[in-house]
DNA sequence: GTTGGTACTTTCTAATAGTTAGTGCATTCT
DNA sequence: AGAATGCACTAACTATTAGAAAGTACCAAC
């Protein structure tokens, strides 16, 4: 984006670009999973914390903002004790979240192929083939 | 997958299932970038350097081998002075590309959107108001 | 001679992820 | 009574990874 001219075309490519930056969000190692998760129904935090196995409050939380101030994620506060929060994905969030669950379920489904590929390269370098 | 029945059924939800691992590959911040930039043709390694602007070489050197090792994109070398390697999409690879793409391509696309959101977030939170 | 090209690897520094404890109220159990 | 659990986070500290910079060896061009 250092050409002003490509200030016009936004392109993932392109550091600078505010593409960028929300592609970084959405398929990062907790955002792509989160809004996968909320792909299937809205979630309150530590439901979704328990769905993402693996993920910690921090990082929830931190990936959940990030989210909502990309305009992908919808938080809803309601004033009870305990708290009450839920996240449910916008229309846009949408559109993305079933991008990536059609990428997440093609993963899923050649599962096999990839950890054949893995065994086979990590027999191809094991002695430093390479 | 600590319940061996769920060997059976991959599940990127799952922190310890093979799909996880690659879904972060695929989705890391510099995987994605890659992969979509295979999708339009190979690519040598410093020319693929070049269209990912921001990418160091060490993160790229990394990120190929990892996508190589899960079977999604193919290295080849000629043994010539300087060294050539050349990179391009397996099957797999490409359709993971194509997936990625179409996410990306709506990312672009709505990059307003996702502007006007970001406008209206810092305002909201300004003030510390949530 | 210097500079640039090739595709990485190595070493050190900077940044972020992750771990753990904390917040304050309510409920349930011992 | 105290302890544990629930709720949704945040703060402080530690661990891990990303990133910056230099290095490798050969060739070609200036």
């Amino acid at each position: 984006m250092s050409d002003p001219a490509d200030d016009l075309i936004p392109s993932v490519f392109a550091r600078d670009c505010a593409s960028r930056g929300v592609l970084t969000n959405v398929t990062g190692k907790w955002g792509g999973l989160a809004l996968a998760a909320l792909h299937d129904g809205s979630y309150r935090f530590n439901a979704l914390r328990r769905r993402v196995d693996g993920v910690s409050e921090k990082m929830l939380a931190q990936t959940l903002q990030a989210l909502e101030r990309d305009g992908l994620v919808r938080r809803e506060v309601q004033a009870t004790i305990p708290p009450r929060v839920e996240y449910s994905l916008t229309p846009l969030g949408a559109r993305a979240a079933a991008k990536l669950k059609e990428l997440i379920d093609l993963l899923e489904g050649e599962i096999g192929q990839v950890r054949a590929a893995r065994a086979e390269y990590d027999r191809d370098h094991a002695a430093g083939v390479r």
